[in-house]
DNA sequence: CTGAAAGCGCTTACAG
DNA sequence: CTGAAAGCGCTTACAG
């Protein structure tokens, strides 16, 4: 194709290119004020009052000429910047980090900033370099987040800015982080169970250690507790926390002489795992035996047959909640707790 | 606590605080050399040539004070940033924009480029928002992303800058979009089957237009009428692209007189609801029925009884030739079609 | 090979 | 109520 052969998209090239830059000087001019004066309706300032007269103009001047702000030099001038970090380790396996995201950025928003995310898949040297862009950006402060709730090295350069911890926590711990409550969040799934009337009650744990592990199984022991039902170590089981350890654990407990009516899975996928190996036998829950998940994973709590009554893990208010500790600085130190809320279906 | 009663906590909080804010100029002063050659030895300039010994010294210099250049200066002075915009409209509820945002980042970082990312829910108004939030940064350009491949209006603001459409397209089509291939996908899919053999193979499609619906189906068709099997609509049913919908057509499907011996699944979630079908007449893929899903969602299809073969949606490539249009500026116009990659488990 | 100076597009005391 | 001017922290011709 020669050059000029299609007019059409030369002159849309040609509008993106050249695009002429209006600045706020020009704005000036075609209101006929100054440049402070200018600036001062656009934010519309506290304090100073403009005549209704010149606001008009200049408002009219910004719309004729189809004015933006620059957002960089606004930041420069005003020394600092409206950006928060947002570093996460895995945001393209479950939606877990993209609800963290949408968390952060709906708070950040909020308050007039906006978020700057990197996804590091773990890879320490990907982390440096996004906490170096972050700093050089003069970010407001740094979230530093993990898919799964758990224990994390801190890079030394997130020290550098203000941060806060989000689905993880320092191996020192006295760093601000912001999780989700384990203990609450078993103890509300075996009491779901118990409210129904269950009293032999099976906990397939997960066989690896996290927080997630011991902290659930305290929350399960302790709404038995709470029912007069005595802890039964034997009803306890490990296995991976994935659909094949969930089946795998369910074999054997099936097997056991005398059976629980109700079970509480580490995790949804387990409970999917469960639900084949239910099926199999021509089982079925809730009617032969009620079970709860955890992390209200939707693709699969949401649709397994029947759906999936489970707690869910928090991710969007750790996100918020992250932002709202870095914003206000509190608390100055130590874990924030959040809830995890139960998620009523149709297997218990 | 009174003033001062801790002050391992002030001295901390200080750190951050009053942080000095090192600058360029404090680097020159430092290293007794003028600001232009700081800029010169840090950006390593192409061109200009500088002692190997004030080279040191501004090098030293910068590590002493612990010097971070600050981007948002830099961009003011060069003229433009290097910010690539990404608005995605569904980051909480699927790993789908995970992978778009990880492809576009890993590949914009390649050219020293940093995603601005925003979540807007579909929401319009936080739509409008997100790209004026995006221009006021003066970004290189804009990547309008959606988390299933369907047709969709685009805003006005995004024409005032460089924009290219990730996983849609616009309604009239000559806007630069890049998509996933369906046809392709569809009779690769098909294809698997009837390399194994298989010749009465059914497609379990979407009951909802959108071009995955009519690719997948033309993909199917080709590959069947390129092995020579008579397409049979009575062997093409349409159900609501989930486990539920899957689940009922797979009860449709194994009453019909005549069985089939393979099936491709619209997606992987219709095949888990399959799956569920077959479980519980004792069927089991592959030893039964040979089925093959579609979306590769981890979650599921790694996970199924057995693992599923399927194709994968390419939402990471789609995300890196994003970035990859955008800044090469190729094409011009049109979409640019992405391959679905088969991955082989135990299904089929 | 290196320095002095203007300029990027804003904001913000300070005057008037 | 509004303007002139300095300053934010860089880069980049232009000199030397």
């Amino acid at each position: 194709m020669t050059e000029g052969a299609d007019p059409e998209v030369q002159s849309a090239a040609a509008a993106v290119t050249k695009r002429p830059r209006v600045t706020l000087a020009d704005v000036a001019t075609k209101a006929g004020v100054s440049a402070a004066t200018v600036s001062f309706v656009i934010n519309d300032k506290p304090g100073v009052t403009i005549t209704e007269a010149t606001r008009k103009r200049v408002l009219r001047a910004v719309r004729d000429l189809g004015y933006r702000p620059n957002a960089m030099a606004k930041n420069l001038a005003q020394g600092h910047s409206r950006f928060i970090g947002l570093v996460a380790d895995a945001i393209a396996t479950t939606p877990f980090a993209g609800q963290i995201i949408s968390g952060a950025q709906d708070e950040a928003w909020k308050h007039g900033y906006v978020l700057l995310v990197a996804n590091t898949e773990g890879n320490p040297e990907a982390e440096k370099e996004a906490i170096a862009m972050m700093l050089e950006h003069k970010v407001r402060g740094i979230l530093y987040s993990t898919w799964f709730h758990r224990s994390a090295e801190i890079p030394d350069a997130l020290r550098e800015a203000p941060f806060v911890l989000v689905n993880c926590f320092g191996e020192q711990g006295d760093d601000v982080a912001v999780v989700p409550d384990e203990v609450q969040g078993g103890y509300a799934a075996a009491r779901i169970l118990l409210e129904k009337g269950h009293r032999r009650i099976a906990f397939i744990n997960s066989d690896l250690p996290a927080p997630a592990t011991t902290g659930r199984l305290e929350g399960y022991r302790s709404a038995l507790a709470e029912f007069g039902v005595a802890y039964d170590p034997a009803l306890v089981l490990r296995s991976a926390p994935d659909q094949e350890g969930g089946y795998l654990a369910a074999q054997e407990l099936l097997a056991i002489e005398q059976p629980v009516s109700g079970v509480f899975c580490y995790n949804d996928r387990m409970a999917m795992g469960l639900f084949d190996a239910l099926r199999e036998r021509g089982m079925t829950a809730p009617r032969d035996i009620a079970v709860v998940g955890f992390d209200n994973q939707e693709v699969i709590a949401g649709h397994l047959r029947p759906p999936l009554t489970t707690v869910a893990l928090p991710h969007y208010e750790l996100g918020a909640e992250g932002v709202r500790a870095l914003l206000n600085r509190t608390p100055a130190r130590g874990v924030v707790r959040v809830e995890c809320p139960t998620v009523e279906r149709q297997s218990a």
